[in-house]
DNA sequence: CTGGGGATGGGGCCC
DNA sequence: TGGGCCCCATCCCCA
């Protein structure tokens, strides 16, 4: 006969004792704030405790001390009291850091519970079907659709903090599954088949390119943070050694774990001497500080992680206003928009050669702008439009903040690409500086 | 089919 | 910390 609630006493129990400092044989210091706990809990909860506290001294008189710099001490709080509680309280403000720590600690519970929440959070499938939608929109009657998707995803941005209970199926998930459904939730119409294969309107893959070609000599095709996750469970449950491909990835595990290590070298993670599971040495490798808690890709800098996880989430908060096309980066739109809607470059487009004002013109196809010199355009049999700079119109039509208008510029996306949809109306715009300063100027509100 | 160029996207890093 | 610039890889289009 079983007692169901003698798990959650037993937890309770724990709990009480961990908060009067009762049986405490683990002191965790976290950025200088002593944290108390049971080894045994401890190493029930994370693969790094117990790999940590297996190796650690066998003298289980003195208490075994970790020393952590890697997260806040409100993040290890965070996961502590979800080991005891099973009771994971995520906000927008921690669900990264606590994910973060919690690959660190190679808690794949939490990894799972983060996931969910960041998926949820920037209501991604929202987001790839209206990506999908404006991709499509060249083909497909525009519907009436695409405006409440990113009314939604504004609502989702406003999370308040929840708090997650993971039931004790979802506990034992196997990680690549949760990746697995994860993916599926980011792509309905691209099967991905690596964590960290990412989508883009071509469906092509976005590993950071750098990484190959710098990054360590990583192998590009080198799984993500869950197999360090699942390295734990592999490694203790005990791989097949007859697998080459598992031997491989335990290849490019290892090199995963010097990368790792620099870290804690660098960055002072002074555990216990003898307790510091024996890895490899890679003392030339660059300083490293922020992990990608996506993929294995480590940045310097928090902003650059920020910027790092658009490619994982799939955010666009640079919507471009002639087109709809958005982007992960500020620069990318204003680059996009020169070279597309404002005939940025001063090359004929027919014949490549340089073109002055006085050489050439511009000439308006839908959106899209471009320079023919005025031989090419002689060649070219265009219908002389009258310029009605409807382009300037249409960008200056939605202003003001960036995010508080995606719902306009779905509506505005709408028009343009139905307008793109048409026989294209070749207008022949004589550059006028004046003109285009102008225009500049009413676009760079929304640029900037 | 293929190579070149344009467009796009991501990383490093400076300001 | 964000903006911006530079560099480079990848994909797509087109001749």
């Amino acid at each position: 006969m079983e007692i169901s609630s003698h798990q959650f006493h037993l937890l309770e129990q724990l709990n009480e004792q961990r908060k009067q400092d009762l049986f405490c044989d683990c002191n965790i210091l976290v950025e200088g704030k002593v944290f108390k706990a049971h080894r045994n809990v401890l190493f029930a909860s994370s693969g790094y405790f117990k790999m940590l506290l297996s190796q650690s001294s066998k003298d289980t008189s003195q208490p075994t001390i970790a020393t952590f710099e890697v997260f806040s001490p409100e993040t290890f709080m965070v996961i502590l009291d979800f080991v005891y509680s099973g009771i994971l309280s995520l906000t927008g403000q921690n669900v990264i850091e606590v994910m973060s720590a919690a690959s660190y600690l190679q808690m794949t519970d939490i990894l799972n519970v983060c996931k969910t929440f960041i998926k949820s959070s920037l209501d991604i499938n929202e987001k790839e079907k209206d990506h999908y939608l404006s991709l499509s929109a060249k083909r497909m009657n525009n519907e009436s659709a695409h405006p409440s998707l990113y009314r939604s995803r504004r609502k989702a941005k406003s999370n308040p903090t929840r708090s997650h209970v993971i039931p004790d199926e979802k506990a034992s998930m196997v990680n690549e599954n949760s990746w697995s459904n994860y993916n599926s939730y980011l792509s309905s119409q691209i099967s991905l088949q690596r964590p960290e294969t990412q989508l883009s309107k071509r469906g092509r893959k976005l590993v950071p390119t750098r990484k190959r070609r710098k990054h360590l000599g990583l192998s590009q095709t080198r799984d993500c943070v869950q197999y360090k996750s699942d390295k734990t469970e592999q490694t203790s449950g005990g791989c097949n050694a007859s697998d080459s491909s598992h031997i491989s990835r335990a290849r490019e595990e290892i090199q995963f774990d010097a990368e790792n290590d620099v870290d804690h070298d660098d960055y002072g993670y002074n555990q216990e001497p003898e307790v510091i599971p024996k890895r490899l040495k890679h003392d030339d490798l660059p300083r490293m500080r922020f992990k990608c808690p996506f993929c294995t890709h480590t940045v310097k800098r928090r902003a650059d992680l920020k910027r790092h996880l658009r490619c994982h989430t799939g955010e666009r908060p640079y919507p471009c206003e002639a087109c709809g096309k958005r982007f992960t980066r500020l620069e990318h739109l204003r680059s996009h928009f020169q070279t597309i809607h404002q005939a940025g470059k001063l090359i004929c487009r027919k014949c490549k050669r340089h073109v002055t004002d006085l050489t050439g013109c511009v000439v308006q196809q839908g959106t899209r702008r471009y320079r023919l010199c005025h031989e090419c355009l002689a060649e070219a049999s265009f219908d002389s439009v009258p310029d009605d700079l409807d382009a300037e119109h249409s960008l200056t039509t939605y202003r003001g903040n960036k995010h508080s208008k995606w719902a306009l510029e779905e509506e505005q996306k709408s028009d343009e690409e139905t307008m793109e949809e048409e026989p294209y109306n070749l207008v022949i715009q004589h550059v006028d500086d004046d003109i285009s300063d102008e225009a500049d100027e009413k676009v760079k509100p929304n640029l900037r």
